[in-house]
DNA sequence: CTAGGGTTAG
């Protein structure tokens, strides 16, 4: 091969009469053997065919220097770029934007950008698009999104504007970067400049939405790119089943690690997390927040929260039901202060805090014996224009009754009827232990009846304590016939 | 006649 090229040259130079023409015939053969990617081939021809015969200009070293680029050896690109100088001859934008091309070659981005600045600053060989788009590359391939939008910013001031390479390289950077949201801000920008999205461009985000497990938006940017004629290809199709399965094994996953959870057995559970994440996939709010609750079931506070960030830093956002679950954890494990300042969390999140919430707190006062506190943050609902329901209530009247505070606890049963918040069998349950173990059988007798009256009936742990006094002789016999019913 | 061009997989 490289024999027939020298035969050709050899040809191509006997048979051109002026110098100029021989250089450039020489050139041109050059380029193509270069365009092979025969860059070794190109250096050795070079050399072998001797400058004298041929002479040297602009093209041709450049055409040398790209070769040395191409093979990693800047410091013989270096070399040629100083025989620029010896020659008198001026390295042009080709010359300097293959010098940072092959900078970047070798991952030498900074001294890329350092040829890039000098560029700039010498102001008489302005780089261009391709000089642009390579820095941007650069950057892009290491990672740092920042710079690379700042070159973009750069380009919007002059006179050379970004093409699609330009935006879709730092987009691509972004998704993968899982900052998708700003992928796709930079995508609505490009389009309303008039710049066109390829399939490239659109692989690129459908890839970065599909790391983040979003599926629908996938199918909605798939949708999107047909209906401008934009197909996808090999490569889209990959990504695309590549998910797919993905995501079926997705769906195994977060059933076991639902099953797992619900039988206590948190260690299996967080194994397959692990094993998800570990494929890159992201589990959804919902397997995190069934997990959080688990952790928080068997009492691994610590495990929960730290779910709970990692959760939020791989773009799955807790909603009021993961910080229920949060809440209502660390309440029952008595860490109340925790619990307030997750709470102060919420609210400056701005999230929709409903009853739910403020159940889970006001129980959690209660339990703590912090009676005082959780008759405050009741009497603030209507502020708040939450209105309590049959569980707050209920709530209430176990506190007051803990505090033995039982006639206030009446008095709560009373005020729940009037506001029309019909009490049910576990807010009479609920009352009657607390009278029971306040000592005042008779009035719970007496309530007791209104509960079977109203077609409720004991559950097991009241039958508990009924049964207890019944064994110590303390229940009028005549009120025999009515425990009987309320079994 | 000379420079760049991105996406997928393990």
């Amino acid at each position: 091969m490289l024999k027939m090229m020298m035969r050709n040259i050899a040809a191509a130079s006997f048979y051109c009469s002026s110098r100029r023409w021989r250089v450039v015939r020489f050139t041109q053969i050059l380029g193509q053997v270069a365009k092979l990617k025969h860059y070794s081939a190109v250096i050795s021809l070079y050399n072998q065919m001797g400058v004298s015969r041929i002479g040297r200009d602009v093209y041709i070293l450049t055409i040398v220097i790209n070769c040395y680029c191409h093979l990693n050896q800047m410091g013989f690109s270096l070399s040629v770029l100083g025989k620029f100088f010896k020659l008198g001859l001026e390295p042009n934008v080709f010359t300097f934007t293959t010098l940072i091309n092959g900078f970047l070659l070798e991952n030498r981005v900074a001294e890329a950008a350092g040829i890039f600045n000098k560029m700039m600053k010498a102001g008489n060989c302005k780089p261009n698009l391709v000089t642009f788009s390579t820095l941007i590359r650069g950057f892009c391939m290491t990672g740092n999104n920042s710079a690379a939008i700042q070159v973009l910013r750069k380009m919007d001031e002059g006179a050379c504007k970004p093409d699609v390479v330009c935006y879709s390289n730092i987009i691509d950077s972004l998704c993968k970067d899982t900052l998708v949201d700003d992928a796709l801000n930079l995508f609505l920008e490009m389009m309303s400049k008039g710049i066109a999205p390829n399939v490239i461009t659109y692989t690129s985000l459908i890839h970065g939405v599909c790391n983040l497990g979003e599926w629908k938006e996938a199918t909605r940017l798939l949708n999107e790119m047909v209906s401008k004629n934009i197909f996808p290809d090999v490569f889209t199709f990959s990504v695309l089943v590549d998910t797919l399965c993905k995501e079926s094994w997705k769906q195994k996953a977060s059933t076991l690690i639902n099953g797992y959870c619900k039988r206590k057995n948190i260690d299996e559970a967080m194994m397959l997390l692990r094993e998800m994440t570990c494929k890159g996939l992201v589990p959804d709010t919902v397997t995190y927040s069934i997990l959080v609750d688990g952790c928080c079931k068997v009492g691994k506070l610590g495990d929960a929260q730290k779910l709970s960030s990692e959760m939020q830093a791989c773009g799955q956002l807790p909603n009021v039901q993961t910080y229920s679950i949060l809440l209502d954890g660390l309440c029952k494990n008595r860490q109340l202060s925790r619990a307030m300042q997750l709470f102060g969390e919420m609210e400056a999140k701005k999230l929709d805090i409903n009853i739910v919430i403020y159940n889970i707190l006001i129980e959690g006062l209660c339990i703590a014996g912090k009676i005082e506190s959780a008759r405050d943050l009741f009497c603030g609902l209507s502020s708040k224009g939450l209105r309590p329901n049959v569980r707050t209530y209920t709530i209430m009247i176990n506190g007051l009754c803990i505090a033995g505070l039982t006639s206030e606890a009446e008095k709560f049963l009373i005020q729940m009827e009037e506001k029309g918040c019909s009490p049910e069998g576990c807010t009479y349950n609920t009352i009657i232990r607390g009278f029971i173990h306040n000592k005042q059988t008779s009035t719970a007798m007496v309530l007791i009846q209104t509960m079977v009256e109203r077609g409720f009936s004991a559950d097991a742990s009241t039958m508990e304590l009924i049964v207890n006094l019944l064994s110590k002789d303390e229940v009028d016999p005549a009120l025999l016939p009515l425990i009987k019913k309320s079994l």
